[in-house]
DNA sequence: CCTTGAACTGAACGCCTGTTCAGATAAGGA
DNA sequence: TCCTTATCTGAACAGGCGTTCAGTTCAAGG
């Protein structure tokens, strides 16, 4: 399948991807039709399936694409040795990449009732390996005493939950920039954790 | 309609609501028919119309019911005077609230791409009037010089953010109690606002 | 006892769903 | 030029959808 030698413009998945991820966040994941998808793309519903199993191995790959890209991302971010500069090189890190890819991000957090069994595993271990690595940098602060912290588990979620809350008002070219919202969060992300 | 004297039960309406609740945080709007909801009551599909004139205006009245209960309940807490005792009481009562309602809260986060224009205006004017509650409380504190924050409107949304997360993973016994959980959030909402 | 009327059933309406597949199309290699 | 092969269409399938409505049931009021 998708052999080098295809004989048309051979990026058709990743238009048809691109298609789902929109609709998807636009209209949730059962509202949206595999006719609407492959009309957007100017085909036929069932060519979709050239490209996709079925619906759902559509999504789950939406996701794992996403979150692959995010742990690939925070991997590739050069990090700094003390704590609180790790912390604030996170923070920064999480607000702009997930600015970047508001419908991937959308899904990635309403969608995950439609996955089967597997698949939602599958997410979760990420999820999880993404969690983890805020985690570690709070316990690093907590062990230079750089942190204050009393639930080294509960202020990984906080966290996360308060920063990716951005992605439900923000809009580019409202009333703050950016740079200043992720300086705002970054404030309030220190004081937080008692630095 | 649901006259004193009606010959049955004259309850049905609110399992009805129960039941479609239950469903639409489990499967989402979109995935969960009326036949579903029906048969989760004991009826037929076409004998919940005598309790909704539309699946719209169902999940619209669960929203609905959910803000107007949301906002009666904070309006009776009693406030402290001092703002960083508000911010306090405030914590508390969106964690205990939320937690006891975890299935109301679900779709009010979720769903609302599923209301029509005129629905989602109402939705949003409720949830508005919430915030703003908190916003007031951070205002205060500003102008007594007890909380030190760059901006309200930021820090009002992020610490909402913050505190509705806690729904995403807290379950009736977990590791910590719901008093636990209270208090440490409320050791990190109060060191975000500077005080 | 008879009438009223709310509560409910069961069938039907037109439409949409995810998925399959035989056949058409057209480009590349030999 | 012919053959192969990836790509895509258009129709079909079985089933589910929200909603309507004529007709049945049955408790309560007069």
């Amino acid at each position: 399948m998708a052999r080098k030698t295809g004989s048309h413009s051979q990026i058709t998945g990743p238009l048809v991807r691109q298609a789902a991820l929109r609709l998807f966040a636009q209209g949730g994941y059962a509202a949206v039709s595999m006719r609407q998808i492959a009309s957007e793309v100017g085909l036929q519903a069932g060519a979709l399936y050239l490209y996709t199993p079925d619906k759902q191995t559509l999504l789950f790959t939406l996701m794992h694409e996403h979150l692959e890209e995010l742990l690939t991302a925070w991997e590739a971010v050069e990090k700094p040795v003390a704590p609180i500069e790790q912390l604030q090189a996170f923070t920064r890190f999480h607000i702009r990449f997930h600015l970047e890819r508001l419908d991937a991000v959308f899904i990635a957090n309403m969608e995950l009732r439609n996955l089967s069994d597997e698949n939602f595993a599958v997410i979760e271990k990420l999820r999880k390996a993404y969690e983890d690595g805020l985690q570690s940098i709070l316990e690093a602060g907590h062990a230079t005493g750089a942190f204050r912290v009393p639930d080294l588990k509960l202020a990984t979620l906080a966290i996360i939950a308060m920063l990716t809350g951005v992605n439900t008002w923000y809009r580019e070219g409202g009333r703050l920039s950016r740079d200043r919202v992720e300086r705002i969060y970054w404030n309030m992300v220190r004081r937080s954790v008692g630095a």
